[in-house]
DNA sequence: ATGTTTTTTGAATACGTATTCATTTGGAAG
DNA sequence: CTTCCAAATGAATACGTATTCAAAAAACAT
């Protein structure tokens, strides 16, 4: 590999020297920097990053620790935020949680130095918070959030089960089924509260039948929902409590010959891309003014520049929307 | 910050010892290990990746440079290669073509010595190609590829192209019009190519005005389609040379209140997850049995565990199936 | 006890860059 | 032609680790 020593070598300088062009310092003679630059050009000269990394103690690097991409809210936040990245000269690391455990990934990730954290993958009462909060290495949660305190951006997540539990009542629906994910994620759980806030107010009782906890994959889903359209008095609406289960549901109920909203209502939160798609037209919730990871990213590359952690934690709640689109329906 | 030399102090032996802990060294004394590692508990030692990347000039690191999130294609990519190399135990530098030149991506990558690259973005005559071969790195691209040579994983493209033809020339089509992106990618000149031969088989002239040839965004698909479908005499089938071109295109063709397949036949090519929803059910060509993604990773961890390039280029080409399913039918 | 091998450890060095500090160069002022 | 000052450069060092080589310690045989 060519060093900046064997650039000096050809040059007819020192390394020292090679390293004040490399970083437009003011006091290089024009002359001598051209020669240095020539060297570079002959040689075919890459600096090498990482011993620059290693004196400068500054990488460059962003981590993002995110959920799987089979939610198409993490392709849209991904997207976003590693092209705001690299806009700003920053490299991405890329996670998805699953194929290794969270706490070897955030280990290796301040192993490297990172100069940013960007993590959905937080639970509400997880270690890792405070692992990263002592580390000092600016960074921002994303979708999901820790029980207290901590940097992050979300939905108003309770406020987003209300309201389409809220659009539901609205329509006269009362047998509401609610398909939702692990409780001990902020995003499930809150969205789930609103939902029992918007039940209790309407007085309805719920049934426990029609609630179930699962995985968010696509098998469980469906298995969940084929059981619940061939319940004796099956509802007459669900609520997934994302829009990719809600995808999931949606392609099950149409399945077993069932059409929506005729034979059930069926709404999701999340307002991803797809959902507004003509042949989709998902009931949803969202938020339409602002890209989640873009302020995510945003006010990360904010801390980076003002050299560290705020004094006061950023904690950013987007407020949801109601988007009404074509897979609700009265009841009849 | 807490370096092997703080560990070696605390634990009375030289920060030699301590790097031999940390790698598992045989001779170590059990005694000393236990020290050691005492006392990097203490200090809750983390070793500084950045600097072992120095010395053993191996960063445990792979960088994709891909095609857009945007495209349901490369998501699918995205996830089964960072997973892949996560539980391979490597990071993952993402890219997406757009935010900044591929020259300084790909510099910048060199710069910071992964261990290997996995690439969509290369275009058929690419000088970029020739800068990846030089530098020894291990690659592979995929989904694309240079004009000659290289390692990559594509699909069987051209006949991708044809197949996907044919199956519209047998149910009676022959104003078929071809939507496609930039031809100087390998990926679209040859799904054309394809297309070209088919019709030519056929006995069919192609109407160039039914030809358009475009940047692949929902915004431009929607023009074109919107102009083809109010044309004196519209096409009775659309070709769209990817699923996610043919999302939007149908997204246009229902919001003008046509229907498919009855005003009209669509297909694309990839077979994206989304194309087999109940609710969309596109025609298209696909390669059931491998994911191209894992097949480019893998590939590349093979190369990178032997320790460099392949004596023989590794050139992988998928046969193309054509799964059929609701948004073609027979011509009026 | 002595010599011999083997195991365990430490000192020194390298990796490639940025940076501090001292030295040299060149020019301006006298 | 000196003297002084600013500009330009080089030598040396640090960053945190792995590794080589030599030395010390331990284990073993005689």
């Amino acid at each position: 590999m060519i060093s900046s020593k064997d650039v000096a070598k050809l040059a007819g300088v020192s390394q020292a020297t090679v390293s004040r062009v490399l970083n437009n310092a003011k006091s290089v003679k024009p002359e001598t920097r051209k020669k240095v630059l020539q060297a570079m050009e002959i040689l075919r000269y890459q600096p090498n990053l990482i011993a620059r990394s290693l004196v400068t103690n500054s990488t460059k690097t962003i981590a993002l620790i995110s959920g799987t991409l089979k939610n198409g809210f993490f392709v849209e936040t991904t997207d976003s935020i590693i092209n705001l990245a690299t806009k700003h000269g920053y490299k991405t690391m890329v996670y998805f949680e699953g194929e290794a455990k969270l706490k070897d990934i955030v280990d290796t990730v301040m192993g490297n130095k990172v100069d940013g954290i960007l993590m959905s993958s937080i639970l509400l009462d997880d270690p890792l918070f405070h692992e990263i909060e002592q580390s000092g290495i600016p960074y921002m949660f994303f979708n999901r959030r820790p029980r207290n305190g901590g940097n992050y951006v979300v939905l108003d997540n309770t406020m987003a089960g209300e309201m389409i539990t809220k659009h539901l009542l609205d329509l006269g629906h009362e047998r509401i089924a609610y398909i939702t994910g692990d409780p001990t994620i902020s995003t499930f759980l809150e969205r789930k509260t609103g939902f029992e806030k918007a039940m209790r107010e309407a007085g309805i009782e719920i049934d426990p039948h029609l609630v179930f906890i699962t995985k968010t994959t696509v098998a469980e889903v469906e298995k969940i929902t084929w059981k619940l359209m061939n319940l004796d008095e099956p509802p007459t609406a669900i609520i997934c409590a994302t829009d990719t289960m809600a995808l999931a549901c949606m392609d099950t109920i149409m399945s077993m010959g069932l059409s929506i909203p005729d034979d059930v209502s069926l709404v999701g939160i999340d307002d991803i891309k797809i959902s507004s798609h003509r042949a989709i037209q998902l009931t949803s919730i969202g938020h339409h003014k602002f890209k989640m990871g873009e302020i995510a990213a945003e006010n990360l590359m904010e801390m980076i520049q003002q050299g560290g952690r705020p004094k006061q934690p950023r904690q950013i709640v987007l407020q949801p929307e109601l988007i009404v689109r074509k897979t609700t329906a009265r009841r009849k």
